[in-house]
DNA sequence: ATTTTGAGAAACCAAAAGGTTGCGTATATT
DNA sequence: AATATACGCAACCTTTTGGTTTCTCAAAAT
């Protein structure tokens, strides 16, 4: 059997953001952009890392569509795509709803166990 | 400033939850066994990988105690530890506390300018 | 008692990740 | 017009990741 992707875009997206965020560098900018629109300098000044390090963070977190830029004259500032980060609680909601339904499975044999006795 | 981590247990934890599941295989893996409990033979019976490699990734998701081993003579079963999905939604809830207090300030800027007008 | 089976551990490898420095270019500033 | 600034991009380096193969060990099966 082919490894599933419970993430798939399908269309445009190279990168998945369960991966985006593995980088805890990038949870923080991701909570920084959820504050607000941020240029890469500003976000750099935050940082123990060059602006450049910060620009890798930025494209990986477009990539995955986390984040969206806007250009304006020679700066460029990223806001949060909040709406992005439902993608996850899709995640969670799958596992959570097989890991209930199994729950169910085992409440139903009790009660059959229960009602036959 | 340091890069923060939005996830730390601090005390034991080897490894991250975000990480954790940042790979396809494993987060199709946790869903696996939100079904039931499974060792890593019958697990790997479903991928395309080796035993083995399902055992690293196994080590890793027990690393960030997702997952529990639970001996039966020469098998381990791996079980889901589904509350410590809980971590993600506490991140996710953080971001989008930040993400509504700004809205809210927003609102209130709005409701200022309307009310001196 | 011998052989098979389940599984972790180790050694190894290619690819990806995360960082740095240096460069090119477009927009502001003077 | 000359200079400074904001940024992305490319090259490079080191560490981590995901995988394989091989080995060893303990528990079952024969």
């Amino acid at each position: 059997m082919q490894p599933i992707s419970f993430i798939t875009d399908g269309q445009n997206m190279k990168r998945d953001v369960f991966q985006a965020l593995a980088d805890p560098t990038r949870r923080t900018i991701v909570a920084l952009l959820a504050t607000q629109a941020l240029t890469p300098n500003s976000i750099a000044e935050n940082f123990d890392v060059t602006r450049q390090a910060v620009s890798k963070h930025l494209r990986i977190l477009t990539e995955c569509e986390l984040v969206k830029q806007e250009q304006q004259g020679r700066e460029i500032y990223y806001h949060l795509e909040i709406k992005k980060m439902k993608e996850i609680d899709l995640y969670l909601e799958k596992v959570r709803s097989i890991w209930e339904s199994r729950h169910n499975q085992l409440d139903q044999l009790l009660n059959q166990l229960k009602t036959s006795k």
